[in-house]
RNA sequence: UGGGGUAUAGCCAAGCGGUAAGGCACUGGGUUUUGAUCCCAUGAUCCCAGGUUCGAAUCCUGGUACCCCAGCCA
């Protein structure tokens, strides 16, 4: 962005202000995901929340991957999380394990037996479940509950060694079964599972639950404040309880927030899971999915979703964001550092009859408000292509494109005027023929006359052929699988064109992968990383610009 | 009366007892060799009902609506 930005003042940030105001601390804060799945756009909401408070008041932020659970868990998750983190701009302070605590981990736990605040439970699951009570009733004591201290400890000494099968035992919170809150009625806080983990291999045959794992790794790491979403509200006795409880050195502040929601797209890994593996999209970077993966792909810049973070603001209220807003983002990030090129998407040939055969060159400006961007040289010839929506043999109203006997500016080039329209055995428009005015070059006319339109072009004899994909929203419903329904009878058959014909300008040669264009008149593209090589050029549209003709010839019909 | 939250314009969101910021979207107008950009202009009495106060979106009382919670997931 041009605008030097404004620090939000959210009220989080109005609570650590306080803080630092009333105590003296640095400031620390973590980013803990789960090395289960890629990253999305709502994570990039917490991402931004957390560094950026950290770097505002010279305080730390560290990347912190909660890796207590090994059955859903890889080492190819973690990867793409630190790439896609770097690719944002942000750089942690330190890189962490959850793992790197269950030595400390498992010492606390022992702690908490020791003072009668934990016992190992033979319950099995279903009889948890059922002596948990429901939100109506209040639980029932697990007959386990009144073990000796000593008993548990050789118990959960034994379960650390082996001896149990995975479901077997458990260690259970001694806290209250009657509790209002559900969390509080004697969490689970450790369970076998003999389970290879990525970071601790197969030293460990139990592994701790998040609520207990949570607010330790965060006291230990001396995290100030730690942000997590609101469905976290109900764990916050508990986060307190165990810090209280077992006395830690210092006690972090849970806070929590509204997670992000966007209009016509899902966010939840498992519905996103569900796209990738019933192939409804090509893979976790597919240009349409809201992964950072996929947008980083599809051409959004990692400006733009910061700046979409700052402009969403952060509060408590359960909110969804329309689309609009992101692609104001792209939009105007974009515009002002992005090179213009012409390039024909859907193409129409188009003769100019009284142009000579010689072939000319002229020069195109790269932004039409930014002379310091530089200009290249474009060639203009007897056969061009131009784009068939800018061509109607029966126009309506208002539509100031090219018509028959209509005049039109080819930009940075002629005027040129329709003088007929060849057809195929079919009706279908397969050329047009035109002439020029050779006083009109570079595009005005030394009598003052005006015309309308003005149309993007490419040579026919000097144009590459490239791949175009065009994209649309996923979904054609604003809240995919509202109201129980399935989300997948919500997405949009045509979120995807590709064009295969379309003629970009000569300039595009060297065009490099992830470089992005705006095409005048279409939209902001984007080299495609995957797919595109020297033999054959592939773009991904990025966003379109806003096109209030699209939205006159809505109103038209 | 299970517990925990949230209600300000179409979508977000400031506001913290002194008379409703801003952004996005929309609509109208101006500039323009992109129907782009840019520039101007236009909209709410704050979920409802009472109450306190000279004064309430802000405080109190009582309602209503919506979200989250009953994984050996995070």
């Amino acid at each position: 962005m041009q605008i030097s930005k404004s620090i939000p003042n959210d009220f989080i940030r109005q609570i650590i202000t306080e803080d630092l105001k009333t105590k003296i601390f640095q400031l620390v804060t973590r980013f803990p995901p789960e090395p289960n799945g890629y990253l999305h756009i709502g994570h990039a909401k917490s991402i931004c929340l957390n560094f950026d408070v950290a770097a505002e008041n010279s305080g730390r932020c560290y990347l912190r991957f909660d890796d207590t659970n090994p059955s859903k868990e890889d080492l190819e998750y973690v990867e793409s999380i630190k790439a896609d983190l770097n690719w944002l701009g942000y750089t942690w302070t330190e890189l962490r394990h959850s793992s790197d605590y269950f030595e400390q981990l498992y010492d606390y736990a022992v702690a908490l037996i020791k003072t009668d605040k934990a016992y190992v439970c033979g319950l099995t699951g279903e009889e948890i479940r059922q002596y948990r009570g429901n939100l109506k009733e209040p639980g029932k004591n697990s007959p386990y509950r009144e073990r000796t201290i000593e008993e548990n400890l050789d118990l959960f000494t034994r379960m650390k060694a082996g001896e149990f099968a995975d479901g077997e035992l458990v260690l259970r919170a001694k806290i209250d079964m009657a509790a209002a809150n559900i969390n509080l009625r004697d969490p689970i806080i450790y369970r076998i599972k003999h389970l290879t983990h990525q970071m601790t291999g197969d030293k460990w045959c139990v592994y701790p639950m998040y609520d207990f794992t949570h607010c330790l790794s965060d006291a230990i790491e001396g995290i100030t404040h730690s942000l997590c979403t609101l469905e976290f509200e109900d764990h916050r006795p508990l986060y307190d309880w165990f810090l209280e409880t077992l006395q830690t050195p210092c006690h972090p502040q849970q806070i929590e927030f509204a997670r992000l929601s966007l209009n016509y797209a899902v966010m939840s890994k498992r519905k996103l899971q569900e796209l990738v593996e019933d192939n409804l999209v090509n893979g976790w970077d597919d240009p349409r999915m809201p992964t950072l993966i996929g947008m980083r792909r599809r051409g959004y810049t990692p400006e733009s979703i910061r700046d979409f973070c700052d402009k969403i603001g952060l509060t408590k209220n359960n909110t969804s964001i329309e689309m609009g807003v992101l692609e104001n983002s792209i939009r105007s990030d974009l515009d002002p550092k992005t090179a213009r090129v012409m390039a024909v998407l859907k193409p129409l040939r188009v003769v100019i009859e009284n142009y000579p055969a010689e072939a000319e060159q002229l020069e195109a400006p790269y932004h039409p408000n930014d002379p310091s961007m530089g200009s290249r040289p474009v060639t203009f010839s007897k056969v061009i292509y131009i784009e068939q929506d800018d061509f109607l043999e029966d126009p309506p109203k208002k539509f100031f494109r090219l018509a028959p006997g209509r005049e039109v500016r080819l930009r940075y080039a002629y005027f040129i005027t329709c003088q007929s329209v060849v057809k195929d055995e079919t009706g279908e428009i397969i050329e047009l023929r035109c002439t020029y005015d050779p006083a009109t070059k570079g595009g005005s006319a030394p009598d003052g006359r005006k015309v309308k339109g003005t149309i993007h072009w490419v040579s026919e004899a000097h144009a590459i052929t490239a791949e175009i994909r065009l994209y649309d929203r996923l979904f054609n419903k604003p809240n995919p699988g509202a109201s129980g329904t399935d989300f997948k009878t919500a997405i949009n058959p045509n979120s995807i064109t590709i064009l295969s014909n379309s003629k970009v300008e000569a300039s595009l040669a060297t065009a490099e992968s992830s470089q992005r264009f705006q095409f005048e008149r279409q939209g902001y593209f984007c080299v495609d990383n995957v797919d595109s090589s020297a033999e054959k050029l592939v773009f991904n549209r990025i966003v379109t610009l806003r096109d209030s003709w699209a939205k006159i010839e809505k109103d038209n019909r």
